[in-house]
DNA sequence: AATGAATGAGGGTTCATTCAT
DNA sequence: AATGAATGAACCCTCATTCAT
């Protein structure tokens, strides 16, 4: 019974998450939901309080998972240099994927009808994400290998809004940046000249 | 479209890009808009073709405004170092009240039922925009004051959504950054180290 | 003073009689009278109370019109056999151009929110007409051209509604009946044989 | 679109049908159908598209029905004289019933945002409907009861728009036609006298 | 008398949510 | 637990009518 449970709630997970990263939380219909899912219109609400509540969860899971994943790559052993492409990718990937969803959150957020807890555990996990990264970058700045002159936090901040440049590159019709072309850029910006 | 009444359509206008910029278009209702102008419903409809018309019509009320302004800073005959603190402080006033409108069409942007003269117009607005300032940090770069390891374009960009920042920052609790901390985060990311 | 007022009224009553039979009441706008009236909207509601008063004198005007070309063409001294073809290219030039008006009048009519005064001035105006057109038709069965299996009566109600024939007619997509095919039609149906 | 419940649905039908054949189309609110059919306005939703495509069903289904009654009557094995009666019994009952649905359908078609499909459709059932009439009156001809000098196929229009007489009669204020009366009167115009 | 900008009641439609099965 | 038919509040938009000029 619970094996069920577990396997239908990750269905709508999968689904939600696909359709908020697609597009904004108005033009999402929960049928399109269900249905993309493969369960009952009603059976969401069975797992989540509202549509409100469905896309919290959502972005809950996702940062969670994210920042799981993010911790992994970051807290190799190697130095400093030899992970920054490696976290490049990982982020690149990931916010191609999800950036909608998280900027969906954010500019709903403060309608959101949540509860006091919610928010607390949302600006908990997006601390701790933060903190994570900050804790990375500092490595950087420590090693030498990034420039001093910003925070360990300010380039934490930084590093997750230039994977946002892309939408407006594609408005103005520039090429999208690769991976590749966020690694050069941070390069160029952020390391220590020699 | 356009018919008589120049202050109506200017409190519409107000009305419109205040609610647009505070929250989600689809959370602006028409009636609340036509309220807070001081008009009837129906009015709106006098000026504007329909609500998804009336956003971008408060853009591009905005946006030319805006770059109308920006030229008059930037196209001074004062020196770059000397331009670049009031150039903070014009972004930074503009982008505090009209980012979230900027943003709300950004995402919308693609799902919006405009004509290809209307989005054309658009990205050539936003086009001059972004030319506009690429050359005043040309300028800058020119000058000396600015590194040459980036473009003056991408610098352009990351200028742009640098205001961005207080959107996180306000979600991690951080304090919001003053102009004045733009402007010494710039100066530190771009400056050229003597 | 007078002149002008006779003027104006007279292009409004053209222009919605216009559009009264070409679509649906309610497909047909006050704006639109105007227009093709070449007055503002306003200037209709100095002449009649209510875009169903339009309808209303629309028809009484037509009607009455109508009926006094009908009258001069049936009062010819010429027999019966000798004006029925005149009469036929006379109402089917009229019904073609204004049975749709008419229809209208008929459907929309115990909704309309008129005047018993106006409902009685109608039903009268009506009635003369079949009055008038029974006498005619009686003519023809006096005169020993048409059966008198049925009334003159009952032959004024078939001959209008014969004229709405074509209606049908578009609809099975079959070949309009001419002024003449008509008159063939009402010989074979209402003359007595040889 | 059809989903499950045919209870529903024909509430909905038998609804949207009194309230078609009682007034014009844009007199008849989506609300009112909903309240008389005991539903929520929503749920019309859930059976048809939209107020145009709820018309259209209407005619369809009724006219189908009508037709496939009116085959019964028709296709009976006794001779024409016998008959006859039956189908003016049938026939009134039908038009006093459905006639304002279905004279709403002929003036509304034109406009009607329909599918080519749906109009197609529609024209195709009201061919049928006039050819199997046609094909009545034509045995009426060859068994020598009616009159030869008008084709089968226009008795069967000038048969249908019988029936509409009363609405003309109605309002000249004259007692309304029996279905009685309306045998009489189609003998004596049509059938072959003796 | 003439205008047309302004109005707002009213209507069609959508969709998150409920609840009987 | 799962469903999806049913719901109705809410919203965008239209258009007959008014009224200040």
């Amino acid at each position: 019974m619970q094996k069920k449970n577990e396997q239908t709630m990750s269905r709508i997970y999968d689904s939600a998450e696909n359709l908020f990263s697609e597009k904004d939380f108005h033009d999402v219909k929960m049928e399109e939901i269900a249905k993309k899912a493969g369960v009952g219109k009603g059976t969401i609400y069975t797992y989540f309080k509202s549509k409100e509540d469905l896309l919290f969860q959502c972005l809950t899971h996702n940062v969670e998972e994210h920042q799981k994943g993010f911790s992994e790559v970051i807290n190799s052993d190697k130095d400093f240099k030899k992970i920054l492409p490696e976290v490049f990718n990982y982020m690149y990937a990931f916010f191609k994927a999800k950036s909608p969803l998280i900027q969906g959150i954010l500019s709903l957020m403060p309608r959101l009808k949540l509860s006091d807890t919610d928010i607390n555990k949302a600006r908990q996990m997006f601390q701790n994400g933060l903190n994570e990264s900050s804790k990375f970058f500092q490595r950087g700045i420590d090693e030498g290998v990034l420039i001093n002159s910003v925070t360990s936090r300010q380039i934490a901040i930084i590093f997750q809004k230039m994977f946002d440049f892309n939408v407006l590159f594609a408005f103005y019709g520039e090429p999208e940046m690769s991976a590749e072309d966020c690694y050069n850029f941070f390069k160029k910006t952020f390391f220590r000249q020699e």
